[in-house]
DNA sequence: CGACACCTTGATAGTGCTCAATCGGCGTGG
DNA sequence: CCACGCCGATTGAGCACTATCAAGGTGTCG
């Protein structure tokens, strides 16, 4: 199987990428900084038209043969990989302007599974074309190694919570980091959406969903924060990014 | 403080680096594959004198500046985090041969400590000439691209331990990882050195000590595995490698 | 021989899981 | 418009797994 994106699926269309992206603003990939427009041009070049996809679909497999880049052009997806028993562990959200899969570049085999939180429209770059122009130019070889460092720092800021952080903190983190990079993507206000069940929640930390809604419970009832039905509101912005170590 | 590469410490000598690595014989860095022997030469002439460091020695501290690219020419070391109330996550254990902080080519603050095991070699890169060696080599840029792959894989697979694995099976995935690493190296056999002490060993799965010493002392009853004093004796390799996921 | 680090074992506590029942919201179809 | 079904959230009771605290044992090194 090769995912929702090479069958004819009910909820994918194709659709023309418009020039900018009006919800987020965002550049068109970590390959290109916003300090200056350093292969801005050319990598527009690069980018083959976009697909929308329905909510709640698998994108990809684990294990699936994928020599494309994608990138998350609008709404929410996750990475995640499944034990045999159905035990799932969410490794990261995707968010507006994130990219999927950049490893592609250099291995054509994706080691995790990615589904869609919401509808979503994806922007597809060969992973040759990709290759080529980071290759080609220092800034953007620079600038692909700092992703990769970076995709790697969250990954072991992830591990210090799996490893060392008890329920209540993981919860916290997880939406402490969340509201961070919304905030970096111009939401800036007391309510955020965020399009995600108990049961993400809980596979993003390792926790049972029950557990999960305990902790959130006790977050509403202590007056920090209130998750429901996909809206985040804050009641307490100090201590939810505080004293993180 | 810039660790104890820089300041005169006990059990810190220079050494000559010899042409090729009796203990383990392997490619000086992970940039030159094994298949062709694309920049071996230029690589070679790149390395700078490598230094011995004692063991249980702090060799850098998480957030500390480092220019240099430091590669694990003999001995074993370890990567972690610590939280302020002194809780330690380990994210992985470095190998001889395995370079130690190649991030520091992009990125010049390394994002956790390193600390020795046993005495160790290191030898040493500048960032910057890494960088132009990378960035002029097709093949070599492709290299550094599935390096940083393979460790951003190595750290989802943790992931998925520490979120979603019993105690019992941390510890058994864990010590096949290591038993894979070693049998990479060469080693064929039943007993393996292994110079961890059960408090690393719990700093790696997210356990305590005690807890470790219990499920050690349980796969010794059960006649699947015996460590002990640095060496680790297999009784069943089949139950160690066996029915991850 | 003493000091120290590490390991082992026991008793107890607590965090988070499992099982189960109920409830509410939302979409679907009659 | 309402009934139904489904998914997700909430709550409770009991339990399992792992942590914590403490004491004693063993090996190593100076």
């Amino acid at each position: 199987m090769t995912g929702a994106l090479h069958g004819a699926v009910s909820g994918e269309t194709i659709c023309r990428m418009p020039g900018s992206c009006a919800s987020c603003s965002l550049r068109p990939l970590a390959l290109c900084g916003s300090g200056d427009e350093v292969g801005l041009d050319l990598i527009e070049a690069l980018r083959q038209p976009c697909r929308k996809v329905a909510a709640r679909r698998v994108l990809f497999h684990e294990g699936e043969r994928l020599p494309q880049v994608y990138q998350l052009f609008d709404g929410w997806a996750f990475r995640y990989k499944v034990m045999k028993d159905g035990r799932r562990q969410i490794l990261s959200f995707l968010l507006p302007g994130d990219s999927i899969n950049m490893s592609a570049i250099f291995v054509d085999r994706i080691s995790y599974s990615v589904k869609t939180l919401t509808q979503v429209s994806l922007c597809v770059f060969d992973a040759g074309d990709l290759f080529n122009f980071i290759q080609s130019h220092p800034t953007v070889t620079r600038r692909a190694g700092i992703h990769c460092a970076n995709a790697n720092a969250a990954a072991e800021e992830l591990i210090l919570d799996l490893g060392r952080r008890t329920a209540f903190d993981r919860v916290r983190h997880l939406i402490a980091g969340l509201v961070k990079r919304l905030q970096a993507r111009g939401f800036d206000s007391l309510t955020y959406p965020l399009p995600l069940t108990q049961l993400h929640i809980a596979d993003a930390t390792g926790l049972t969903p029950v557990h999960v809604g305990r902790i959130l419970g006790e977050m509403r009832h202590a007056k920090l924060l209130d998750l429901k039905r996909g809206w985040l509101t804050l009641h307490d912005l100090d201590w939810l990014q505080g004293s993180s170590r």
